[in-house]
DNA sequence: CAGTTTTTGAGGTACGTAAATCAGAAATTC
DNA sequence: GAATTTCTGATTTACGTACCTCAAAAACTG
């Protein structure tokens, strides 16, 4: 049998309260008998029962999400994915709660988790913005002992306890190999069309794809960067714009959510020969586009996967036990028209 | 608050006994009283609290996994991945054990299947084959109200609960597509290495393979399927001899499990130009020969996703919960050398 | 050594459910 | 209407942990 709180007070010799005073951390208790209790529970590998201590303590996991209030699908997709799992929530005896906040906007999201801090909930998780001013606001969640996920874009040297979302760079240089490949490795122009250099998996993508390009494909000539702000009409009239000015145009890799006016560029625009294309993120638009052919491959991050890992760390975290890395690492979805689920 | 049994018993003006005779379908209870009973239950919308349920049953989830004890680097894989998951079972109130079998050996599998009924753990998650047999013993199973679930191969028709695996036909389809366009579009051959056609994962990935090759690539030839038996020494004989029969070959769709045959074949083979390969299943081999250029994409099922997802889906249905089908769905990984995780 | 402080023990209640017993009420049968 | 059977209520114990109180023991202080 398993060993329970009453095994490691007989094996040490101490009573049920003195077991109870070292595993929770309360005071009274002397450096030695503290020492043989513990000696108690690694001998007998005792292991707290997580589901009678939070019925014991009625314990409720009050989580935050701090999400972009972006209008594009895949933001709108994960806000759907959070308020899926606070559907659920109530049975796993957690509250979590979304907080909306503008999109790359570091004041705000500064603001948003400086609030956290006051509100004191057993976990956070946020889409970060990669400045000064965001990693010092997560420091001091930090310092209050409040358990940190960055969701979809990391701040890699900030005190985040965990970071849910796909490898950016490998994103890139898997779009990068794909570009090369699908035109045949000659001599031809690429555009390149991001949201935001503000944020790090965008500026990531890009790097992996420019690495590949580089090494694997010095035929392909990549444009100048379009920052669309993940705007559907921006991305439009910049895409509008780079067809018109580069009509040689052979590939338009979409590294960031700015497919809707990408696409509606690319259906307007008429090309002597249509330009392979590949995007980010599998959304209502993007997978019509990749069925009718209009692009040609899609790499996602599934915001169900990403939604539900972050939970799970945030409850293991909040209860001290260890992350499955493997299960918890999200993985590049490649999807062409052939395997859209 | 969340409502309790004590908020039901007095909503239906009964006694707590009432309510738990009610709850775990006990006899002694009235048509009328019953009913009144589940009309509180809804009204107030009472969900069991799974964790108390169980610390008050002290109940261990039992499950069996039956496995085929197959040598090839998947299944030792998701051997090991079961193992890593009875490590951690303890913690989770669960007791998972392993009962091998040979591979391929339907009266063997149907055996270990009647034991099951026998031995009445909690759940089951077995490696299907597809014979009527087994699909008879299935049914026995089922019959003795334990939750079956198929794991990495299907039974579409017979009494499990759930697959978890990856839609093969979808896999194949991706395969040719990938091959279709890595290849330029031209008229090439193509061979296809399977390891038996009596398998239904490596049909299936054959049909959605030739489909697609059919519909978006006629100029690709298909050669004969070679049917390696998943042996490397045989896959190695007949991987050396179609390359020396067709020095055109331009492409090879490995769908088995035969992949150490193949890559040493085709390392001893000297070819005026490299063939495009596409295989299945990410091990130390083809990560290696994907990672020396050998290999030019692999479609991988992760094994351990696929085991933790077969014990949720097995606790689910023990415990009588709904399963998150969006969290259940197996995916198709492709691997490029430049995603390698 | 008396007085003070710190440490420890013993015991209880609670969390939400399961499962059991036993007595009493209600419905059914003859 | 008495005897029998079928329901129902009241109460208790248990699961493993948290958290509280009170008293007693032990360790320090001066």
């Amino acid at each position: 049998m398993k060993p329970t709180v009453h095994d490691i007070a007989r094996s040490a010799g101490v009573s049920l309260a003195t077991v109870d005073r070292v595993l929770n951390g309360r005071p009274g208790v002397r450096r030695v008998t503290r020492q043989r209790v513990e000696g108690a529970i690694a001998e007998l590998g005792y292991v707290r029962d997580v589901a009678a201590a939070n019925l014991a303590k009625s314990r409720t996991y009050a989580f935050t999400f701090i999400l972009p209030a972006n209008d594009n699908s895949f933001m709108i997709g994960l806000g759907d994915e959070v308020r899926g799992a606070i559907a659920r929530s109530s049975l796993e005896r957690m509250a979590v709660r979304i907080v909306n906040v503008p999109p790359f906007d570091p004041a705000a999201l500064v603001a948003a988790l400086d609030t956290v801090v006051l509100e004191r909930p057993a976990g956070v998780a946020f889409v970060a913005i990669d400045t000064p001013d965001v990693r010092a606001a997560v420091q001091r969640v930090a310092a209050a002992g409040i358990p940190i996920v960055t969701l979809v874009s990391d701040l890699p040297e900030a005190a985040r306890d965990h970071y849910v979302g796909i490898d950016n760079i490998a994103a890139g240089r898997t779009a990068g190999s794909l570009m090369g490949r699908f035109l045949g490795g000659g001599d031809a122009t690429v555009a390149v069309l991001s949201g935001s250099m503000l944020v790090r998996d965008h500026r990531e993508r890009l790097e992996g794809f420019a690495t590949v390009v580089r090494e694997q494909f010095p035929g392909l000539a990549i444009l100048p960067v379009l920052e669309g702000r993940d705007d559907p009409a921006l991305a439009e009239a910049l895409v509008m714009q780079v067809l018109e000015d580069n009509p040689q145009i052979a590939g338009i890799y979409s590294l960031g959510a700015g497919n809707r006016g990408l696409i509606q560029a690319l259906r307007k625009v008429s090309m002597t020969r249509r330009a392979m294309v590949i995007a980010h993120e599998l959304t209502a638009y993007t997978r019509a586009a990749l069925a009718d052919g209009t692009i040609d491959a899609v790499l996602n991050q599934d915001a169900g996967h990403e939604v539900r890992s972050a939970i799970r760390v945030l409850k293991a975290k909040a209860d001290g036990l260890p992350v499955i890395a493997a299960q918890e690492r999200i993985r590049i979805d490649i999807f062409l028209k052939d395997n859209l689920p």
